[in-house]
DNA sequence: TGAATAAAAGACAAAATTATCCTTAATTAT
DNA sequence: ATAATTAAGGATAATTTTGTCTTTTATTCA
């Protein structure tokens, strides 16, 4: 679905929210451990989320790190995707084409409409605040290391 | 979404099927012609769906081609997702995780199952052939060239 | 002020994807 | 049989994505 890239950012920002929501500043190094990326590629990405300080904020120097403003908290998941460049991933055509509508469909467009309604709805109609919520079994955002996989 | 590759696998086989109810066997530069796509990448991709005739059938020499026989274009769309080795991309999480379930779920798997289950059904409940069906207006498959792009 | 810390920025490297080209094998028609 | 045609297969190249490393800049604290 999205790059590997946006799918850190996804989980980076939802891992940052949560810990803002407790008023806990987070390090670049805490970010990759959560998340379960490489570090040094982690950084590349919360370069391009704290950008202008739009999705997340970052102060460097000792005691420095990410966190996110009550503010930014209340932004649409959307908001990660195009920080990222990947938001056309919502209304792309299922087969690749140039633009998708009603004009000149595709053989699947009909049949893909729910599917691409869903994607919108589910990054437009959801606060990312709201995705990184609280309950327990809501925490998990890193995955198990693969046995025998270095890293 | 799906991979270039996979995209093109799928406007391919949706074209097949359509001229192979009409009873039509195409050519790979038809083919390239007709999706849009590079011929001799499109080579490798009709090796993938060719291979022991799954998907589609190939003959080679003069008057060879392609075409799909009526049983394969009755294969659900899924098939076409198998044969390029990217059907894990209907049941992944949407954050990237190794697995997807309600046991471990991702912040997002709540939110996401409805456009889950979506792609599920897209890929499950329509055949090969219903999808290129005959309507005039499911007819696009090749996407008008950008302007000023040498290929 | 100076040293330590942590992120930003830039250069570089590895891997995967996308794409091209050339040779081989199969089939058909002459 | 031979030549022509068309897909299969293999090698290689370009591009994009993913990942690493080093240097610079900002900030804090002693
Ligand atoms: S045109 Fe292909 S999904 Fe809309
Ligand atoms: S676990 Fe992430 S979408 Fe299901």
């Amino acid at each position: 679905m999205f790059l590997k890239t946006t799918e850190y950012a996804l989980r980076a920002v939802l891992y940052i929210a949560r810990e803002s929501h407790e008023d806990r500043r987070v390090s670049l190094a805490a970010v990759a451990r959560a998340i379960g990326s490489p570090a040094s590629f982690t950084a590349k990405i919360m370069q391009q989320l704290s950008r202008d300080n739009r999705i997340v904020c970052s102060v460097r120097g000792p005691g420095g790190g990410f966190y996110m403003t009550p503010a930014s908290r209340q932004l649409p998941m959307q908001a990660i995707l195009e920080a990222m460049g990947e938001e056309h991933l919502m209304t792309k055509c299922v087969l690749g084409l140039r633009q998708c509508s009603e004009k000149q469909p595709c053989p699947m467009h009909e049949a893909y409409q729910p599917v691409k309604a869903g994607l919108m709805r589910l990054f437009t109609h959801h606060t990312i605040g709201e995705m990184a919520g609280e309950p327990e079994w809501r925490k998990r955002l890193q995955q198990k290391r693969r046995p025998g996989l270095k890293r």
